[in-house]
DNA sequence: TAAAGGTGTGAATCATGGCTCACTTGTTTG
DNA sequence: CAAACAAGTGAGCCATGATTCACACCTTTA
């Protein structure tokens, strides 16, 4: 017997593993998951391509991690919000105030996260993380509706059209790379008014 | 001199270049836009490979104006309704009603023409019809304003609100291809509540 | 019918980008 | 150090599907 793995090497294949997955998310924020190609990747940590396969069992378990992982930073700080004090009249309007102003943040991610045109595997985390998304809104919105703050609805539905009124208006505006405090204000009465919140 | 294009040929033309985009919509239809091969379209239609290329110029043409022809078919059944009598709140209902029914009533090809995956080419055409879509709406929206059946609002931010939501709440219920009612509805509601109609 | 000018054809070519694998280069331990 | 075992490498393979093109076959007119 001759060879173990130590610590020392397993560290180092963890932090290979997590520089490659910032490689390729820096790929993603700067030209959307079209930029995200195994070369590239490669390229950008300084290693052989070869390597990568090391680390991902191939493209698709990549991209699939990209995604997850930028995606659970989103989806926390608007569960954050939702969670946060108040009546959920206040939690929604914090919330998508939140998302939004995250997505001005990092317009391209979000709408690689949101909208690009994606590989079928990425779609079906992209399917999961709406759903994740629609699930965090409608627990507030039922909360609404029991408190009587809301009106009577179907939350579930409901949940799922703020998440799509949120992404698509937004489509338009991300596009100038500005934080646009007016289009922020009027998303948020439109979706206080969409619930039916008291004004 | 010898030969000159006649009535007969151009018409012949024609007719192939309309069946071919019949053939290929028919394949979108089924299997959305990733179906659409020009091997499939030239299968179907009976004819060669390159002859497909003396009616398209390329495959996104041909993918192009297959997704300009549904949806313009789509638009038009919109705008009739938002152009039908009634007050806004009324034609807002029946657009809504419209453009989910007709969705229910082709799933997949609503699904091609929404949110698939497709080339940059057909993905800068959807673009266009979402524009489109949102413009119409936000006629109504505006006219609700002025008439003070709707609560004074950000007409654009809201018309593509409107159509965000109208496309994410129906994504889920299309995969069964039942028309559901309660969720046109619920649907219909929401929208009417979102741009603040008189209840 | 001959000449001119199409249209139809589909095997072959190209382009893209994921992925492999025979090999080199560490790393660990006795 | 030598043996044992991984990790690193990248030129080339492969799959997919669009596109081409040299040639055969129609249509029209003089």
């Amino acid at each position: 017997m001759a060879y173990r793995e130590t610590d020392l090497v397993r560290q180092r294949k963890v932090a290979q593993k997590s520089g490659l997955l910032h490689t390729a998310e820096a790929l993603v924020r700067e030209g959307g998951f079209a930029a995200l190609t195994i070369q590239a990747v490669a390229e950008g940590a300084g290693i052989g391509v070869g390597t990568v396969y090391r680390y991902f069992s191939g493209k698709d378990e990549l991209a699939t991690e990209v995604f997850k992982r930028a995606t659970s930073r989103e989806v926390s700080a608007v569960r954050e919000a939702l969670n946060g004090g108040g009546g959920p009249a206040a939690c929604l309007a914090t919330a998508v105030e939140v998302f939004a102003v995250r997505a001005f943040a990092a317009p391209k991610l979000a709408w690689a996260l949101i909208a690009e045109p994606v590989d079928p595997a990425v779609d079906i985390a992209r399917l999961q993380y709406r759903k994740t998304y629609t699930a965090l809104f409608e627990t507030v919105v039922q909360n609404g509706i029991v408190s009587g703050e809301f009106a009577p609805q179907s939350a579930a539905l409901s949940a799922a059209a703020l998440v799509g009124a949120m992404a698509e208006s937004l489509l338009g505006p991300l596009d100038s790379p500005v934080c646009d405090a007016d289009t922020i204000a009027a998303l948020r009465l439109f979706c206080l008014r969409a619930v039916g919140a008291r004004c």
